[in-house]
DNA sequence: CTGTGTTCCTGTTCGC
DNA sequence: TGCGAACAGGAACACA
């Protein structure tokens, strides 16, 4: 479930379990997810206390007493939940079916656990060394938070300038802006009325000043990633939040999953189109998104 | 360096 | 109802 309005309202979700929690018991179920987990995974978090829970583009860092932090990834169909550790008390409505994808459990000192459940494993967890997680090489490369003031026009400007691919793929490189995923894109690009399709560079003048669609475009970017925090991020499926509520930006959605769909753009008659990306679904309204 | 395509894995949905 | 194909929120890697 994890763009960055997703994976940041997990850490919201995690934070108040974790944040000053000592680490009991960890089991892993399984060596590897897409990656195998580091070694003595297990015996490294026994016994540690969580100091601080962070978030980076869409990484979740927890930074432990030994000046280790372990840093964990959602891929694809990561998610966390919250148990009891009552043996009786299992877990909630929709049961066993969850348990069959659950690869880490941590037990906490406070009597719950942290199950981390992963169906494609496409998430990974790393241990690395505090200090050192910026020199990391998944880290080393990492492009601007969106909602941070490093964000905005002049930014976009230099970054586009020259560039033949398509816009979307740009916003889409976490090298450029770390957080964003499908989904945000299509729904910011909407926003900003400016095709996905479009040559990022077109969107520059030959001075190297923005044009007025990207004029708008930053904007656009932290407006939909605000919306989508205010609302809990965006459940596709069945995937809840930490404390079992579902999020529901999903259903503030101007243009993905909603091929066919009128657009939603005051005035415009367009309908929402789909097209493919570099292997990737693009929802777009080729009326209003020029 | 730039841009695109493939790959990892499992589950769900869609069309016949 | 059954069955295969298409598709899914990410990102590392291979290749032209």
């Amino acid at each position: 479930m994890p763009e960055l309005p997703e994976v940041e309202t997990v850490r919201r979700g995690l934070a108040p379990a974790l944040v000053g929690a000592t680490i009991a018991l960890v089991e892993l179920r399984r060596h590897d997810l897409r990656l195998p987990f580091p070694e003595r995974f297990a015996a490294r978090l026994q016994g540690r206390r969580i100091l601080e829970l962070r978030r980076r583009a869409k990484y979740l860092i927890a930074d432990l007493d030994d000046a280790q932090s372990l840093i964990m990834h959602l891929g694809m169909s990561g998610s966390f939940r919250i148990d009891d550790e009552t043996p009786g008390a299992f877990r909630r409505e929709n049961g066993k079916k969850s348990a069959a994808h659950d690869h880490v459990v941590f037990h906490i000192d406070h009597g719950k656990r942290i199950v981390y459940n992963d169906p494609r494993r496409f998430g990974c967890m790393l241990l690395v060394a505090t200090d050192e997680i910026g020199a990391d090489k998944r880290f080393r490369d990492l492009g601007v938070e969106p909602l941070s003031d490093a964000l905005d026009v002049p930014f976009l400007a230099g970054a586009f300038q020259g560039r033949a691919a398509p816009v979307k793929a740009l916003l889409l490189d976490q090298r450029l802006i770390a957080g964003l995923g499908n989904i945000y894109v299509c729904e910011a690009l909407h926003r900003a009325h400016i095709s996905p399709l479009r040559a990022a560079g077109s969107l520059v003048t030959a001075g190297g000043r923005p044009k007025a669609p990207l004029a708008r475009l930053p904007q656009a970017i932290k407006d939909v990633l605000s919306d989508a925090l205010r609302a809990g991020g965006s459940s596709l499926r069945d995937h809840r939040q930490i404390d079992g509520s579902l999020g529901y930006f999903q259903h503030s959605f101007r243009v993905y999953g909603r091929e066919g769909a009128a657009c939603p753009t005051p005035g415009c008659k367009g309908t929402i189109a789909r097209v493919v990306q570099s292997g990737r679904s693009t929802f777009y309204c080729p009326a209003c998104q020029r």
